[in-house]
DNA sequence: CACTGGAAAATGCCGC
DNA sequence: GCGGCATTTTCCAGTG
């Protein structure tokens, strides 16, 4: 019976758990830049709203703004 | 009228940016020994399965220890 | 020894557990409308956005607003 | 131009506004359990961890399961 | 291309 | 009132 194929596979899952836990590290990292916005006087919720948006091609913002749009106004909002 | 400092808005925004594009990098790399490990005809599901496992069990550990903590909290030791 | 005050928690945590099982039922109704939305042709999402406006003065989004558009003009957006 | 029935949308709203006002008075409720047991002398933090291992347990049942069931489908059962 | 499961973000709650 | 923590909700990639 070989083993080979076990090693290999030990081999992949800690690569993975490795890059796993580096992901997390920036993680802390972000939180880190938010609280000391945040001590800086930043609105946090707000800075994580204009990073979301960031993201975001403006042809679907205004998609999704249209959509919310045509909802309210069946609403009567 | 308040005002922000827009310099330092945009150097916070700037940090967080670069660290989620770091993040982006690693989950690129993940899925790409994902890839690999499919390859070597390993089993995707149960990989992921046997990482996220791996990962429930250093929680469990952790969690444990909560609740010691806990328990130790409420008797006050 | 007494065993009173274990009789009353058990009675605690079973109203609590009972209470949270309840919960949990309303949530499903809640996921069964907004699968019968869906099926009517309706956006989940939108409506979700909806529902979470609703819940919010409008004092407080037009708050929220106003930040939002004080930063986007400090990072010239 | 697109239109939606405001009608039937508002229904849908309804009910799921409903429901959610019923989450919130249940929600109410455990907390008034969880004051009253603290008025009782019991830790509510305690408590808590307790009602949240039950859960926990039950969960970890059906998690069983799903392993089981990947395991036997990535051997063709 | 809709569905499911898992990751990430947002929210609410508690003690200090 | 704030920070940390747990829960809940949202988002997204993979799968059929």
């Amino acid at each position: 019976m070989s083993t080979v194929s076990g090693e290999q596979l030990r081999s992949f899952i800690d690569r993975i758990e490795r890059l796993e836990g580096e992901v997390q590290e920036i993680r802390n990292d972000v939180k880190e830049v938010y609280a000391e916005a945040k001590g800086s006087g930043f609105d946090v919720k707000v800075m994580k709203k204009i990073v979301s948006l960031m993201k975001k091609d403006s042809d679907e913002i205004a998609e999704e703004e249209a959509i919310l749009e045509t909802y309210k106004a069946a609403l009567n909002m």
